[in-house]
DNA sequence: AATTAAATTTCGCCT
DNA sequence: AGGCGAAGTTTAATT
């Protein structure tokens, strides 16, 4: 069994072995991973005792330390990043104590017997990215056009026009014409100015009751005086309900999920 | 190095020896450790990607799931408890999927390499306390009684009566009695009555002033209607904000912390 | 079951 | 730095 410098595994190692392979680690800003049986206390904005039982802590790079007890997806105890982590052994016992300033707060993890001891150098610089996207967003009102306002009749996928696609193209329960122009972000001025482009250039085509309405999940402060300003409305749109929407539409059922994302 | 059939380590292992070893452990309910390379997806409520990179997988034995990244205390894609874990080689990959089904959520983690598979059997009946206790509260407010009301002066620890022994006893800035009822959380019907029996039994005792106040972070809906028909009083008071005047008291400074509670 | 309120909420955006 | 609002919020308590 290879041991690299960048990874150390012990498996039921005493005090003294643990203490050095975290120390160690720590100075060097690793990923310590212990399990083992251990006692834990909390104080700051409030106060917390966990009694002896085996857990499994995780100390970060970034001074973050985790306590997770065998069951539940939440930490029972922990510290979030930036704080000062100590390990000192006291015989049998392998403290590690985890210290941040603002809020005045501690973790102090203390160990008597250790399954496994092991650290990590971790390379992580994978991008995380979470929809729903704007796609989702326009997929969502035209399957329930209501999203946008009751009667609303969505008419073709994306109208395009000169200054570009116009994501949802419909009538109103008054057969007005709709433009609409989705953010999945807070709509900003440009939002505005691209609906209002959208908006002229249909009534350049010869259609003179055209409303155009910006749909976000919010806007910013001085946008929806522009948009006023501009003749336009604002319809609130929370990418969440439209994923919602979606899925339920979807007809999702049990045995769908056990091979989605293929 | 001892093998116990409670727990099993392996270094480096392959995708077939990490598959072997995940699945004989989510059979038997184990708790499962994995860092190596993967990337994840989760669809539900929202959707996430995570590119790959190197992290940690914690599989629980009640079903929950945490992959956390090499920084940061939270996790960046999980499941809570009740999931059916579901772990399938594919060459040279190994798919962890986590599915639940209210709300409709999946987490699938795949796996390209391993720096370590483990898996443990933990025990952990250890109870879990969170303070402030309302004894803590007590101290509080003998320790600074303003917290009350400016002008309090506890009499006595505990003042004992027919009914029982009532938390907080004293005078106010005009000399009249006050028995204080303390709740660390929401204070119910239940609280108010019992309030109502200790300045009764105060009263009966020759006592003919005596105020009834009832202190907790909050009271429930039609409890505050209950006091004043009772001719009794509600005092907010953060068991949070109990605990910071305990710890203030005590002169916890910074240094305090690093040795505290030994 | 649904609704409300609290959390060691945390986190991000804006003033 | 403080304040406000959202989160895959979660979780517990109450109607």
């Amino acid at each position: 069994m290879p041991v690299f410098n960048t990874m150390r595994i012990s498996a039921e190692p005493n005090a003294a072995e643990a203490e050095r392979i975290v120390s160690d680690a720590i100075s060097k800003h690793m990923t310590v991973l212990i399990v083992g049986n251990c006692s834990v206390h909390y104080m700051g904005r409030a106060k917390s005792k966990l009694e002896s039982g085996e857990r499994i802590l995780i100390v970060k790079e970034d001074g973050s330390i985790l306590v997770h007890r065998p069951v539940g997806y939440e930490p029972v105890n922990w510290q979030p990043a930036g704080c000062t982590i100590h390990a000192r052994r006291v015989n049998e016992f392998l403290e590690i104590k985890a210290v941040r300033n603002n809020p005045p707060e501690s973790v102090r993890v203390v160990f008597d017997a250790f399954k496994m001891v092991s650290v990590f150098d971790l390379v992580d610089a994978g991008e995380f990215s979470l929809y729903a996207t704007e796609e989702d967003m326009q997929k969502a009102i035209l399957l329930k056009p209501s999203l946008l306002e009751e009667g609303f009749r969505p008419a073709s996928y994306e109208r395009r026009t000169d200054p570009g696609f116009i994501d949802v193209y419909g009538f109103d329960s008054e057969g007005k014409t709709v433009v609409v122009e989705i953010k999945r972000k807070t709509a900003g001025k440009t939002a505005a100015l691209q609906l209002a482009r959208y908006v002229e250039a249909i009534r350049n085509n010869g259609n003179v009751e055209v409303r155009g309405i910006l749909v976000s999940p919010s806007i910013a402060k001085d946008v929806q005086r522009i948009l006023t300003t501009l003749g336009l409305e604002f319809k609130t749109l929370d990418p969440k309900k439209c994923a919602d929407v979606l899925t339920r539409s979807e007809t999702k059922k049990l045995e769908s999920f056990f091979s989605a994302e293929t």
